[in-house]
DNA sequence: ACGAAGCGATCGGTTTTTTCGATGACTAGT
DNA sequence: ACTAGTCATCGAAAAAACCGATCGCTTCGT
């Protein structure tokens, strides 16, 4: 088995079909004639026939030789491409990026975000995937995602937390019950609820769970949900109380139900944190940061539109 | 400035892209894992960015890795079909040669040996220019024209002469006169006649000089004519006598004109010879070897023919 | 909790390749 | 014949590629 050609080898192949002369050739590659010749030597060996035909006056190309430079000038021309290729690949957020997030999350923060990035960073790719932060955390571990937006504190394994933004929770409750005149709440004051959360799987019915300090056994929970969005009627309807993330509040997740009211708790501990997270071995994390820069934004906007 | 990717590199990238494993990608390289974790460092390096993320578990591709990826396929791919297509062009007869021939040999002999060329080597390609020998001689030494078919002697300047057959010359005369009952011909039974020969530059009218041992002012020239084909007719007027090539003779270049009786010449000294020419360093050899024998061959045909 | 195993990165030393300058062989032109 | 110009060749030095061993880290099994 003879050798491969060398990408060096078809340089000066194509140096010789163009200046017809190897000094010259040698000259414009930056080497000596005897390094060039000595190439052109063994780019023929390799390819088992002769490509140059050596005249006194002038050098000559075989046909083979012709049809080799032609595919030399295309293997070098996609090799500078890949290079500028490469080159554009370092401006940041010029690619895609997979992104996981939370259906209790998703909704209310991303719709903003992303459009202010398409206008920055057209040339980048968000690929959306909503789904339960189990599921997420093994999908970003495999290399099927790229960076999750996720509820914390979560365990994520050996992977790297960025946090974002705290995210309040708000007491949803039917207007004109329970809580009408108080200003603000206490966790205390909601023993005795009837509550109504997400199903099993939601990291938020955990973080409301653990915000309140209370467990699954101490409350009593008239319905499950699938979504932040079919609670809200039924807390309208007067079935029951729940918290929501003050994200969703902010979003206009009540705006179309007048029956629910919503109360701020005191102090900053009721909450859960909103945040990124990637893999520890990313070496994406620049385009992340600036990534996150959008996400954390939207709280200033979000006053300024309350 | 950074140097530049190696195939090498690219096929260790594609190789980690292909097994996600190092170790099981260098094997498949028949290199240490050492050897190609540097390989692929390296590329990195003179790409400027990081293509390939490390995890603990399992190796992924950036996006730039995957791009670069695509690119090295490509490029390999590439490199792979010049190797393939330089394989392919050294069976013989299989690219296009360049051939130059003289018009008064051209019309007569290559009609039929290009049709059996045709026949056996159905990717050859000739391309054929008719042009006077010294017109001729230049573009091949100018690497314009790979081989010549002309009548020798001839100077041709250091190129490489393969002689293929002799070519008698015979007396063509308007028939009934002159010669009429003689068998053979000796060359100085021409003295005194009217001789038409093709105008200054073609060799076919030194080579009847020389044969004859005439020279220019020896003969009365009733005409000059521009082609073989237009002096039978005249001599079929009875202008005067020619000498005729014996190959033209053979394609039958006097089948339209009864009034022309030929005549031979005894011995075998009044001819002239028939050969291929080409450049010293041609590294064609075997090529043109191989034409030579596709145009000797004619001969024995004619005989069949005649 | 701890040891073993797996993986990629790194290090030193050896081997191989590349490169250069000088020289050789050959031709064309003077 | 001699000179200038060209590509090939040679030997030594420089560069690189490569390997084996080892390191640092993580994971997995006990």
């Amino acid at each position: 088995m003879t050798s491969d050609p060398t990408l060096k080898q078809l340089r000066y192949l194509c140096a010789v079909a163009e200046k017809r002369h190897f000094g010259q050739a040698a000259k414009s590659c930056f080497v000596t004639q005897s390094t060039l010749s000595a190439g052109i030597q063994e780019l023929e060996l390799s390819l088992g026939l002769p490509l140059v035909e050596r005249g006194h006056k002038n050098v000559l190309l075989t046909p083979a030789g012709e049809k080799a430079v032609k595919r030399a000038l295309d293997i070098l021309t996609e090799v500078q491409a890949m290079k500028e290729e490469a080159a554009g690949a370092t401006e940041p957020l010029s690619s895609s990026i997979r992104l996981g997030a939370i259906p209790t999350i998703a909704p209310f923060l991303l719709p903003d975000a992303l459009a202010r990035l398409r206008k920055d960073y057209p040339r980048l790719k968000l690929l959306i995937r909503e789904d339960l932060s189990a599921n997420l955390v093994s999908l970003l571990a495999q290399g099927d995602l790229d960076i999750l937006l996720l509820a914390l504190p979560y365990p994520v394994e050996g992977a790297e937390v960025h946090h974002l933004f705290d995210d309040p929770f708000v007491v949803a409750y039917p207007r004109g019950t329970a809580f009408s005149g108080r200003r603000k709440l206490r966790p205390q004051d909601l023993e005795g609820q009837e509550f109504i959360l997400l199903e099993q799987g939601h990291c938020l019915r955990n973080h409301i769970l653990e915000a309140c300090q209370l467990t699954d056994s101490q409350i009593s929970l008239g319905f499950e949900a699938t979504s932040l969005q079919t609670i809200v009627p039924m807390v309208a309807n007067g079935i029951g109380i729940t918290l929501l993330p003050k994200m969703a509040l902010d979003a206009g997740i009540t705006k179309n139900s007048p029956g629910v009211s919503t109360l701020e708790f005191t102090g900053k501990k009721v909450k859960r944190e909103v945040g990124l997270v990637w893999r520890k071995e990313s070496p994406r994390v620049k385009d992340y940061q600036l990534l996150a820069e959008y996400l954390v934004n939207p709280p200033d906007e979000r006053k300024r539109q309350r």
